[in-house]
DNA sequence: CTATTCTGAATGAATGTTCAACAAATGATG
DNA sequence: CATCATTTGTTGAACATTCATTCAGAATAG
């Protein structure tokens, strides 16, 4: 089942703050060792308002997120946001930013962990998609606002984008490959479209959180078409009803 | 390929809100005989404001569409929306409405033209969730900005869910009668889900308008599902790769 | 003439942004 | 080490703008 939409409370969030932003700030300070304390102060504050943004996100949608609401969220006070985001907008654009750099590292980090085996990688990529770390209806409702907004904002349309460019084309790839070894009828790129969609789809229904669809659910859907698309690589658990 | 983005232009617009109102206005008639003229005009007033709201969220999304934006689009003063639904919420809501029954009548109408064969009504529901006449981007662009706001708002998510309740009924039993008669192995309502997910992830990436996803290859990714999970009651175009 | 529909300016609330003052950390100097 | 200066980070009130709503009166239909 999913966790609850409630915001991480205030101890938790700066915990999960302080722990994000201490991973970040070393490699950082690889990069550029200079002003040290500073610097990773500051990227300690930009990524509790990122996540403070979320939780609004979350709890109020897009169209009812304000400035107060994400400063509040984080404890500090109203003017805090202009000082370390320029904007609202880019306060947004920065928070998008930064999920979908969370979103693309972990089917990275999922596909590079399960070998060369394009019927693994697959499989791995599936099941990524519905961890706990990235779907979870906090961050679900989140990239939902987003995609409410994306039509008519090319910034968002580009970021959210993010997850097809190379994502897209990694699924097509698997896709032939597997139709090579299994001498399979489809086209790869009409079947990683069916199936991508189909996850996205998922997401947007665990979302909505109306039925009972969970995440365990929503991944046996997904695992059940990858059965029906490549009945070779992935055999049903149990055989063909036969009355 | 979709239709332009660009809002019906008024005199078009004002053509399909009298068309449109004229046949809901006839079965109104039918219902109360009362009031005839007044009542037909009032319902027209009220499904122009409703266009001028759907192209408004297509174009400015949600969290930029005003009650200015609407009232200016339909051609009107800024006092009248206010006149005819008490507040933008319930403009809103009854936006949402209109679109779920259009929605719900399309598909019903769908399914009833199919006739018996489970297999031709679920290649014929498929089917028309990709007909121009709902599946425009000026349609699927209102649609995700209701969506973006769903999660937090209740009478959003009912509304929403219009679509899920009967309608993911109707998949369950489908895919139970093809798995009867076809021998399958995937459980009904999985299946159901898997399917159904698709086809709002299709919708989404349709909307996105990212890549060159049209409404063809769309429906093509679809029918290809359909070939994969129900091969024996949809066969495959052309046969298996054979070198 | 009466009821209904419509207009557009006025109003008030909400909210993003600015900014002057304040606090804290860093660095320089003796 | 102590002291001051400077940069950086933070606050909260003030400001300007946008926008939904109201309403008194005009226009129109019955």
């Amino acid at each position: 089942m999913l966790e609850t939409v409630t915001p991480m409370k205030t101890a938790e969030a700066r915990e999960a703050v302080l722990e994000s932003a201490r991973k970040n700030g070393e490699s950082a300070r690889k990069n550029e060792t200079e002003k040290r304390g500073r610097k990773a102060s500051k990227e300690v504050r930009q990524l509790q308002l990122i996540e403070a943004t979320i939780d609004s996100l979350a709890k109020r949608g897009y169209s009812e997120t304000t400035m107060a609401d994400v400063a509040d969220g984080a404890g500090l006070s109203r003017g805090i946001v202009n000082f370390h985001f320029e904007s609202k907008e880019k306060l947004l654009v920065a928070t998008l930013a930064y999920m979908a750099d969370e979103y693309a590292a972990h089917w990275r980090a999922a596909l590079t962990r399960a070998g060369d085996d394009p019927a693994r990688q697959l499989r791995a990529l599936v099941a990524a998609d519905f961890d706990r770390s990235i779907c979870n209806k906090r961050k679900l409702a989140a990239w939902c606002a987003f995609w409410g907004e994306a039509k008519s904002r090319p910034t968002y349309q580009a970021l959210c984008g993010a997850r097809d460019a190379a994502y897209q084309k990694i699924f097509i790839d698997l896709c032939a490959a597997l139709k090579e070894s299994g001498d399979y009828a489809y086209e790869p790129q009409v079947m990683a479209l069916a199936l991508s969609a189909m996850l996205e789809g998922l997401w947007l229904r665990l979302m909505m959180g109306t039925e009972d669809v969970t995440r365990e659910s929503a991944l046996q859907a997904a695992n059940e078409f990858l059965s029906a698309a490549f009945p070779k690589h992935y055999p049903w658990a149990s055989g063909p009803k036969k009355a």
